[in-house]
DNA sequence: TAGTGGTCTAGACCACCGT
DNA sequence: CGGTGGTCTAGACCACTAT
């Protein structure tokens, strides 16, 4: 009601609309939102459209809803998810940094038992293990160690060692887009071959990502580790009780 | 239709009982559920109620749906999301552990900088810092520094030093319920307090999770530091298109 | 082309919150 | 109590995938 009444069709310009309403600053922090039927009548759509479009931005952390009383901006800042950022370039990008790569290793081996299991090939199975380091604006930030299986390994092989973006070379070239992922984070201590490719002192605390992904038919494509330099890459997190959303950022909020 | 139809009135059950049988290994990972029309008439619903569950499973990153084709099984293990256990020991129990705390420090102090910021507090306000270590089964894992502003600190401050899970008093005692909450995790080396607290050597990678808890109305109700123990505790990522679910694990996957 | 998920509509009833 | 979100229904059309 404060902004004229915009034509939005589907959920996603409703939710657009309302992100960068909420953005703007028109609905403050611990406040709340319209209620859902005024917002349809506002847009001109049905409850459940802007219910999806709430949905969304719920997913994303900005709004969480009491029942009874609204939906409660609990957030006025738009981050947007890690898997909408898909890959370390995307994301970069995404940040107005300039995302840089540079194979370091790149041999052909078997696979260890964990490789196997999380790849879901045979163990002692073919596979492409690549090591590369991360830039941001040319600042090494990131060491990553990936293995490929075998029906990936050949296509992998033939990209120019300073791709800046696997992923996307992937899906563009390759039509391989990654629907799904696991992760896990932990801090391990350099190892002396971190400390060299990284620049830091070995056994000086490292964040790490171990990182499986799959093909929307949930065929593995890559299992690797990631090692971030600290002070460097912060993983984000707001969690509400409809759900979480991780994200990645470029510096750590103090 | 592998087996009987079973009444079902609410998404939940549908969600309950698709979750079971995957978990079950009735659809294996890779293959396609059976399609929300089959589902809807098989649990005897409309199929946006079987959607409504879908995107739950989808939630916990166990299905993704890829239009045209179904949903696909990306997970069969039963993954609880970081919000559902919105705490240490709620945590800790649900994986059939022990949880316990202890308070090494609480003492009332004036806001710094950073958290008058995330405490929305003027800076220099009173808040009361709290140090504890947490254990699983006897063992510490984790060393917490939480501030809590004036509003809460009388509160909390009569809490028993032993107590094992604040945040189920605050929610049973006080009516304090948290409903979002941000994360930011990266890697940091142990202070030597740390190492003193934690029984490790200074400068050893400690797991940093700095957070800000809010209520269901946007208040905050802490602002804290976890610092985990490496090799103890995880946090695990599963990243679908649609949605995020962060998880805490025990022990690091292989 | 047939089947699947993605989206939207319009209406309904309930549980819950604040006044 | 009135208003809000939570849920469900029944039907419709579209874009996409597989065959």
């Amino acid at each position: 009601m404060t902004s004229p009444p915009r034509p939005a069709s589907s959920h996603r310009e409703v939710l657009r609309d309302l992100l960068a309403r909420i953005v703007d600053g028109e609905f403050g922090a611990g406040t709340a939102l319209p209620s859902e039927t005024r917002l349809a009548e506002h847009y001109g759509v049905a409850r459940g459209t802007v219910r999806n479009a709430l949905a969304g931005l719920a997913d994303r952390g900005m709004v969480s809803p009491v029942q009874g009383a609204g939906w409660i901006v609990q957030s006025t800042l738009h981050t947007q998810s890690f898997v909408e950022l898909r890959s370390f370039a995307q994301w970069a990008r995404s940040k107005g940094m300039t995302p840089g790569g540079l194979v370091h290793a790149a041999e052909h081996g078997t696979a260890s038992g964990t490789e196997a299991r999380k790849l879901r090939v045979a163990p002692r199975s073919p596979v492409l293990r690549v090591t590369r380091t991360r830039t941001l604006d040319g600042r090494v930030v990131m060491l990553e160690r990936t293995a490929y299986p075998e029906w990936l390994a050949e296509r992998i092989a033939a990209i120019p060692p300073d791709e800046s973006s696997v992923v996307d070379v992937m899906q563009t070239e390759f039509g391989v887009t990654t629907a799904h992922a696991d992760h896990a984070i932990d801090a391990v201590p350099a190892s002396s071959a971190d400390s060299a490719l990284l620049g830091v002192r070995r056994s000086s605390p490292l964040l790490r990502v171990r990182r499986t992904s799959f093909t929307s038919g949930g065929r593995p494509i890559e299992y690797g580790e990631d090692r971030y330099l600290p002070d460097t890459v912060t993983f984000q997190v707001q969690a509400s009780s409809v759900s979480n959303t991780l994200t990645r950022s470029e510096f750590s909020p103090g």
